[in-house]
DNA sequence: ACGAAGCCCTGCAAGC
DNA sequence: TGCTTGCAGGGCTTCG
C-alpha cells in the first residue's frame, strides 16, 4: 500500500530514467481502473517527451508539451522501468515505452489506482485543487491544525488522513504519528490543544522524513528489480501489533475499527 | 457544512 | 483439498 513516501520513492527513482525521454509506444492492456483510463491515451503520448516529473500528495504528475499524465498508484499499485524482455504479468495494465528502450510499467492487482491526462494546469484539476499542504511543507505546522481543526468533532485519526486537511498521511502513518504523539485516536479533533498540534505536525514530518530517507536505499528496486520496497523493513510502533506490547510501557495494545479503518493504539500512553 | 457510510477490486486467510 | 466467505485498504462519492 503505497503511502507518501513511498510515491515520493517512486518519483525519485524513476525520473532519471524517464526526463527527456520520448514516449515511443504505449500498451494499455486494461484500461478500467478506478476511473477508465482516458481514450486513444497512446495518440495523446506517442512522440512526445517528458519534461518534468511531479508529486502533488499522493499523485504522480508527468509533465509533457502537451499535457500532464496523472497517475495514483491506489493501494496496490506500482511504476516500474523495465527492459523490454520482461514478461507481461496479469496485472501490469500500463506500458509506456521511450526511445531509451526502456518501458515504464503499471501494475496494480486491485486496480484502486488511476491514470489520468488533463491540458490544463494538473493543479487545478478537480481531484487536486482542494488538497491539503504537504506535509513536509512549511505551510503545514501545528498552528495550521490547530486552526482548521476548531468546531470539528470528528476523530483525530479521521482528521489526519483527510486530504483536504494534510496530504499524504495513510492509515499506517496515521497510527504511528498518534502514538508517537501520545493522542488517542478517538479524540475529537477540535478538542486537542496547540502544543499538542505542535508536537503531532513535528511527529508526523519526522515520521514521513525517515520513511522517505530509508525509501531512497530501495532506489534500485524501480529499475529491473520486485519494486517492492516494503513496510517490513520500517520500524513500525503499533501498525500491525494490535494484541502484543506496547514497546513503552508493555501493556496490550488495542485494535479497534476507526472510519473503516484498521487503527491500533496504546491505551496507557495515548490520551 | 459536516460526519459517516458506501463503493471500487483482488489476494489472502480463515472457516467449513 | 477445494470451495465459500470475509476482510483489507485510498480516497472519492453519496447519504443523512
Amino acid at each position: 500500500m503505497p503511502e507518501l513516501p513511498e510515491v515520493e520513492t517512486t518519483r525519485s527513482g524513476i525520473e532519471p530514467y524517464v526526463l527527456g525521454r520520448t514516449i515511443t509506444a504505449v500498451v494499455v492492456r486494461q484500461p478500467k481502473l478506478r476511473w477508465p483510463m482516458p481514450d486513444r491515451l497512446a495518440a495523446l503520448l506517442h512522440g512526445h517527451c517528458i519534461r518534468t516529473l511531479d508529486r502533488r500528495g499522493k499523485y504522480l504528475l508527468f509533465g509533457l508539451s502537451t499535457g500532464t499524465l496523472i497517475a495514483h498508484l491506489g493501494m496496490s499499485g506500482s511504476l516500474r522501468l523495465v527492459t523490454e524482455d520482461v514478461l507481461v504479468g496479469a496485472h501490469d495494465h500500463l506500458d509506456i515505452r521511450f526511445d531509451s528502450g526502456r518501458v515504464l510499467r503499471y501494475t496494480d492487482p486491485r486496480r484502486f489506482g488511476a491514470i489520468l491526462w488533463t491540458e490544463q494546469d494538473p493543479l487545478q484539476h478537480s481531484l487536486l485543487h482542494s488538497l491539503g499542504p504537504e506535509p513536509l511543507g512549511v505551510e503545514f505546522d501545528g498552528d495550521y491544525l490547530h486552526r482548521l481543526s476548531r468546531g470539528r468533532s470528528l476523530p483525530i485519526k479521521s482528521f489526519i488522513m483527510d486530504s483536504h486537511v494534510v496530504v499524504g498521511v495513510g492509515n499506517i502513518y496515521a497510527n504511528e504519528a498518534l502514538y508517537l504523539a501520545g493522542i488517542y485516536p478517538k479524540r475529537a479533533a477540535g478538542k486537542i490543544s496547540l502544543s499538542r498540534y505542535r508536537n503531532l505536525a513535528e511527529v508526523i514530518k519526522t515520521v514521513l522524513a525517515q520513511a522517505i530517507a530509508e525509501g531512497g536505499t530501495t532506489l534500485r528496486n524501480f529499475v529491473g528489480g520486485d519494486g517492492k520496497p516494503g513496510y517490513f523493513k520500517q520500524s513500525l510502533n503499533v501498525y500491525g501489533r494490535g494484541g502484543l506490547n506496547c514497546i513503552t510501557c508493555d501493556s496490550p495494545l488495542r485494535e479497534i475499527r476507526l472510519g473503516q479503518r484498521t487503527t491500533v493504539y496504546c491505551t496507557q500512553c495515548q490520551r
